[in-house]
This record gives C-alpha cells, structure tokens and sequence, in this order.
RNA sequence: AGGCCAGUAGCUCUAACGGCAGAGCACCGGACUCCAAAUCCGGGGGUUGGGGGUUCAAAUCCCUCCUGGCCUG
C-alpha cells in the first residue's frame, strides 16, 4: 500500500496553524501531529495555546503531554517520536498532518541532526557555571583551542552553542564540527511523499492577532495556569517555565514586576518569536508560502491544499 | 491683546560650559543540527516646530512667528 503524504504545515505563532489544521484534518481524513516544544509538557496548556479537549474530540492529535515539565526533552526525542507516529498513522489509512512552529524539531525529523551525544544537563549546568563566574569568553577561548572550526563559526557570545559544542566534545571525544560533516550520510528520510506548506500573514495583522490571543489566554487563566505549576513544586529555572509567557508571568506571580508591565513584555517577546520563526521557515526553500489574509484567506488556502493533497493521492493510484 | 512652560526618531525621553544629536520602546534584517517559545548578531531612521540673527561652531544664546498646555484678567 502507498503510504498517504505526510503533510507539513508550517507558520509563526498565532498565524492560525491550528485552525486551519482542523479543517484540512476534517477535508482530507487526517490526524494532527504537533511539532511544538512546549506542548509536549503537561500541564501547559493556556500558555502554549495547546488544543483543547473539544478539538481533540473532533481530531486524534498527538505529539502533546508526552513528558513532565521537569523531565528533559530534546529534539533528538521529538524526530524519534514523530516518525513512529507518521507510521501509524499511514498504518490507519490517514494523512499525518505535522503542524508547529519548532523549527528545529522540525528540521530534525525531516533532515535528521548529526549523530552525537544527547543533553547532559549537569555537564551543561556546571559549564553555565562556569561562564558566570569567569566570563563566556573563557569557554569561547577553550573552544578554539579543542575544536578551531566550530569556535569559528559560533559566536564569543553565544553562551548556548559553546557549551553545546564544549558538551559533545566532553562525551564523545571527537569535535562537534567534524560530527557534523558526516551527519547527512546516516540520516534516512521520513518514507513516502511529503508536501510541505507554509502560512503567512500581513505583518500587521499577525501582530494584532499576537495581543489578541495574549489577552485571551489571560482571560482563561493562563495566571492560575503558572501559579498551579509553582504550587506543585516545579522551579522557575525548568526549561518550559523560561519559556515565552511563562517566565514574564512568574515575574509578576512573584512580585518582581507589575501585572501590566509583564503583559507587555510577553506581547513584545511573542512578536519577536514570531519574527524569528518567519527568518527560521524562509529558508526551508522547499515549502510553498501561502498568505492568509483577510476572512477569505483560510478558506483559499484550505482549497489550494486539499486539491494539491488529493492531486498527490491520485497520481500513486 | 498680559505672563509662564513646552515643542528633539513613529512613541517616551537624555544631550554640564555653545563643539560630530543619543537611549529605551517600536520597526526591519540575519544566524541557528539533541534546552530552540532557547541562544545570539546586525540595520535604517532626525531639515532638533518654521524663519531670521550672534558665532569658526547653535538642540543649546538672541529676535520673531506657529502649535499645544497652564496661570492672570
């Protein structure tokens, strides 16, 4: 049997993924898959905007609540977890619909990452340590000395990428940058055929709808939401709880900040994600863009996906 | 038609003594291979309300006009 086309539907934050996943789930008989990092968390709900009970009634959805908000997760888990999940999909007849934001996670699914040593929080925890007490560029200077290239093309200041580096080196022994090289060779793609979609929006208008959907989710407890999470135990320092939202909200939850001046750095820091991720799909040159503008917008483009779906599925028959 | 205060980037403001007009926010672009809603890098912006004067040099001093606000009548 031809396996059904693995559907990759990709777009910034409040473009209306979601939405317009639902639909084309309900058109073309598929399930939803989500390439979210922060919707794998349980217990974060309002704050990542995950799909509610209703909407997983009406859909199977998977690739959400897989872990708890202080258990570690990786892209690494997400790739490995999703091509399983593509395949039993396939399995019932359906289309798998990917939708997220993750870039990484979807990248890591769709062109692998190189073979290497998994996170290793306490080597990571002691290098940011480290960095704080001596300065990044202490690590920076390390770097060149054990492995020049990737020194080269990280930045001194990127705290993040130089302990990764410094990580795999520790573990495996052998330069990130040579690891690198050779990742492509042992990556197997995802089988069958994938059509790859992306959403766009009027910049303005993606905006509004960012404040919109932030005043939204206040108005359905995203407050109550973070403090539930404190109340059970988890620290601010969790990976999820740094998280956009998250984080602004804890500052007020535990006075650092008003309620208003929170709000308006989480709005701004949203806005900012957003952009990223536009900068992060643009150059995922094999995606065709769609613009959603205007009420009409989702139906067009709901129409434009269905006929080149069906146009894929006929062409195996 | 009297007096006082203000007018500088889209917004809020900073710029002893006259000496290259700046910061935050906003806006725009980029990087990214196992924490990625993370981490990091870069950019454009101004006839300093208009006009005139003093000066080698004016956002800054002087005159005048315009606009807004406050006070007195």
């Amino acid at each position: 049997m031809t396996p059904t086309p693995l559907i990759v539907l990709l777009g910034p934050t409040a473009v209306g993924k979601s939405h317009l996943a639902l639909a084309l789930a309900e058109r073309v008989g598929g399930e939803i898959l989500a390439a979210d990092s922060l919707q794998v968390y349980r217990g974060l709900d309002i704050g990542t905007a995950k799909p509610d009970a209703d909407e997983r009634r009406r859909i199977p959805h998977h690739l959400l609540d897989l872990v708890e908000p202080d258990q570690s997760f990786t892209a690494a888990d997400y790739a490995r977890l999703a091509r399983i999940t593509i395949a039993e999909i396939r399995e019932r007849g359906h289309v798998p619909i990917l939708v997220g934001g993750t870039g990484l996670y979807v990248r890591a699914l769709l062109r692998g990452l190189f073979e290497g040593p998994g996170e290793d929080t306490p080597l990571r925890e002691a290098l940011r340590e480290e960095a704080a007490r001596n300065g990044v560029s202490t690590l920076h200077r390390r770097l060149q000395t054990l492995d020049a290239e990737a020194a080269a093309a990280i930045h001194p200041h990127d705290l993040f990428r130089i302990v990764r580096a410094l990580e795999v080196l520790a573990l495996s022994g052998r330069p990130i940058s040579a690891l690198r090289v050779q990742a492509r060779r042992h990556h197997t793609p995802v089988p069958g055929p994938i059509l790859r979609f992306g959403l766009e929006r009027d910049r303005q208008e993606l905006y509004q709808r960012i404040e919109k959907r932030v005043e939204e989710m206040l108005a359905r407890g995203f407050l109550e939401e973070v403090r539930r999470l404190l109340d059970r135990g988890y620290s601010p320092a969790l990976k999820p709880l740094r998280a956009i939202g998250y984080r602004h909200l804890i500052g007020y939850v535990k006075g650092h900040t008003t309620l208003d001046r929170a709000v308006t750095c989480l709005k701004r820091d949203t806005r900012r994600y957003a952009k990223r991720q536009l900068t992060w799909f643009r150059h995922e040159e094999e995606s065709e863009w769609h613009c959603v503008e205007g009420p009409a917008g989702t139906e067009r483009v709901l129409d434009s996906f269905v006929h080149r779906i069906e146009g894929t599925c006929a062409r195996q028959e």
